[in-house]
This record gives C-alpha cells, structure tokens and sequence, in this order.
DNA sequence: GGGCACACTAAGCGCTCGCTCAGCTTCGGC
DNA sequence: GCCGAAGCTGAGCGAGCGCTTAGTGTGCCC
C-alpha cells in the first residue's frame, strides 16, 4: 500500500483511510479506550464520550461494538505485516533484512503502543468469523519472518537447530513490547528497535560483523 | 517458602494452601475462567457454576471479584518468584544459573498457562493499592534476573552492553509464552524450557561451551 | 436434645450495559 | 423555498451485572 520506508517507525497519524472524519474519531477514540482498559471494560457510551459524541452516534458508522475492534484489528494487522513484508523484500543479506524487520517491527509496536496493544492482546474478544481472518493475517506474519530465518541459515549466515520456534520466539519478544513499552520511560522506540535488532541477531547466531552495520 | 525443586516445574496440583476446600474450589474456578475470556468478561455467576455453587457462596469466602484475582496474582507472582530465586541462588557459573532460571521460569509459563496468563495479563484489572502491592513483587522478580546477568557481565561469561534492556528482553520473552503456548501444541514446556535457555544464552553472549552443558 | 454458629441457597435490588428509535437539524438539488 | 436524505441526539428498553439479604439445612458443644 504505502511505502513505510520514512523516518520514524511509520506515518505520523495514521488511521487517514478511514472515512468520513467522524467515523474515525470515534475509531481513534475506540482504541485509546481499548488499549487503556481493554474491550470488555470499555463502554460505548466512554468511546462516543472521547469523540464528543453521543452513545447512539456510534451505531450510524459501526453495527456494534464488535466491529469498531475488528475494523482497528485488520488496518492494525495489515500495516504490522506491511513492515515486516517491506523489510523481508528489500536487498541485502539475511542478517540485514532480519534486522531491518525487527527493529521496523518493534519500532511499530513501541511507538504505536496503543494501538499494537488493541491489535495484539484483544484477539480473544472477537468473534469466531472475524477471530479466524485476523488468525490468517498472522500466519502470513510469522511465514515473512519465518523466511527470513531459514534463508540466512540456507546461505550459512546462521546457525539455527529449531526455525520454527526460533522464529516464534523472535515474533513474541517483538509483540511484547507493546505490553510493557512505557512512552514515558527512558528508551525511544527507535533506542528499543536497535537493541532488540542486535539481540535477534544473537538469537540466530550471525557473525559478530554482520551485526554492527544495523543502521537505526 | 515451600521446596521448589521437584521434578517439572514444580508440584503438581497447586493452590493447596488455599483453605477451606469451598475457597480453593472458587479460586481455581475464577483462575480458568479469567483464563479463557479475561477479567472483566468473567461474571460471578460464571464463576460460582463452574465451582458447582450459587452465586451467593462467593461472598463467603471473598468480599468481592476482586479479591479473587488479587489472591489468584500475589499467590502466582510470589511462585514466580519462588522459582527465579531457586535458581538464581544455587550454585554454579553465571551461564549455568541463567539458563536454569530461563528454563525452569518458561516450563512454569507454558506448564501452568492458565495460572500464568491471568497472573501476567490481568494485572490492570486490579485497583491501585493491589496493583502497588504486585508491582513491588515484579521489581523482585526483575532484580533477580538482573542479578545474574550483572554477575556474568562481571566474571566476564557475558558479553551484555545494555544490562537493564537486556534483562528486560529477556522476561519479555519468558513471559510473553504465556500468551501463545497450546497445551495441545506440537511442543512440550520441557522443549520449550531448554529451546529459550539456549536463545537467551546466545541473547548475552554466553560463549559457546557454556551453553552446552544446560541440564533438563 | 436444645441451641447456635456456620456454609450455603433463592430471590432480588439497584445499576449499567449494548443497543434502538422517534424526532431534530442541516444542506444540496431543483 | 420546499423536500428528502443524512448525521446526530435524548430518552429509554430489556438484559445481565456485582452484590445483598432473609431464610434453610447441618453438625458440634454441653
């Protein structure tokens, strides 16, 4: 769709696709909610509240509740696997292309923490349809990375037993940032995206030279 | 507390200090049920059927739902704790306790995850004085792993630039398996123990034949 | 064997939830 | 300048929530 390649992790609002302007305040304003209390402790009076609005305007733009989390949900999932395919297909060896994903992907879920937060820990509260689409996106999420690693090990720029849970373990440190990244704590997203950069190419075992031109 | 080093990960049927029997019934109810949908989807009702008693019974044994979960969270994060300080204290090189703290700490993640998944992801749930009182108990928990990669840095087993992020990557990781670990998966919490011993090792730099020798 | 503390239930209170609906305002087309 | 569509509000419905209370059964002490 867009190309991610910008400065710092990302556009600088995003959520630009959603239309008209008061569908998207109250889809903002739904994942401020949801990332602060999370959705089932969330009213529908409180969202149409932050978007000065009244409880019923809600139900002109979004059927229920429901669908105002997966609509933030999949644009949420789509630009995650955006980042990731956008790192995976540029040149470069496999350590850098690795490296270029994860510190893009952490850069994401640091810097976009409420909404990475929503779209990475409120799955369970949809339903079984839209549960199972979100499910296929992060299948396609885990092959991106997943090829990464087995084409580094392929070339012998790393020395990796197990890819499957090698990779798993990648995605999951990735992902749990957006759980105890703090905005107002003593790390900047891009300080976080580099170290954790340098730490998965630990994990997978790249030369210690390979490791030092991770640019940001 | 009690001795922590049985066989894996620890006893076998927890919450035995949980007294009288109606109470740990409702105790372990509540923990399943605030498992499968979370804290606030969970109704008393739910939690009292599941427990094979009226809804009224709760107010017995605990004064709110709130209590259940405080109860459920001190009790889990002091075995977590439990866990780490085991390891952290028994003798040996700095590589050799780490991977034992890694491994026996995941095995507990994956092992009981639907104790470990309320006492890790419910944590918001609680009002401010429990949250205080769980917050202190976290500090321990990162105080102990930060110890022993501090001491590995120190005798030089290590090769860590950023102690505190590394540290905090490292729990990340752990706990974070929680979140994705099936019971029903292809992976025991053993595999899964041994596997993050090994990348958290590798994530300090712990020299080569220092990762071999991890028992379990 | 009478009295009482205790564990528990049936019923329901007050409240808030997700969601609906009748009506009001605004605005472009003609 | 009238009309209908569209965006939004105020009021409120039925349901289900956390929690309470009055009453019931049971077992232990003397």
């Amino acid at each position: 769709m867009s190309t991610a390649e910008e400065t710092t992790g990302g556009e600088i609002e995003p959520w630009e696709e959603v239309t008209p302007d008061a569908a998207r305040r109250l889809l903002v304003a739904a994942v401020e909610a949801f990332a602060e209390r999370g959705y089932h402790a969330t009213t529908t009076r409180d969202i149409a509240g932050r978007a000065g609005m009244s409880p019923a305007a809600l139900y002109i733009h979004y059927k229920t509740k429901e669908e105002l989390l997966h609509r933030i949900s999949r644009i949420g999932h789509d630009k995650a696997l955006d980042i990731l395919r956008t790192a995976a297909r540029r040149e470069g060896t496999a350590a850098e292309r690795l490296a270029d994903a994860v510190s893009s992907f952490v850069r994401w879920h640091a810097g976009r923490r409420t909404t990475a937060r929503v779209v990475q820990y409120e799955l369970d509260a949809l339903g079984p349809d839209a549960r199972a689409e979100i499910l296929a996106l992060r299948r396609q999420v885990d092959a991106e990375v997943r090829g990464i690693v087995q084409e580094g090990v392929a070339s012998g720029e790393f020395d990796v037993i197990d890819v499957h849970g090698t990779t798993l373990a990648v995605l999951s440190l990735c992902i749990d940032v957006a759980r105890w990244f703090n905005v107002d704590g003593p790390r900047t997203p891009e300080e976080v995206g580099a170290l954790y950069a340098d730490l998965v190419l630990r994990m997978v075992g790249a030369e210690q030279d390979a490791r030092r031109p991770a640019q940001t």
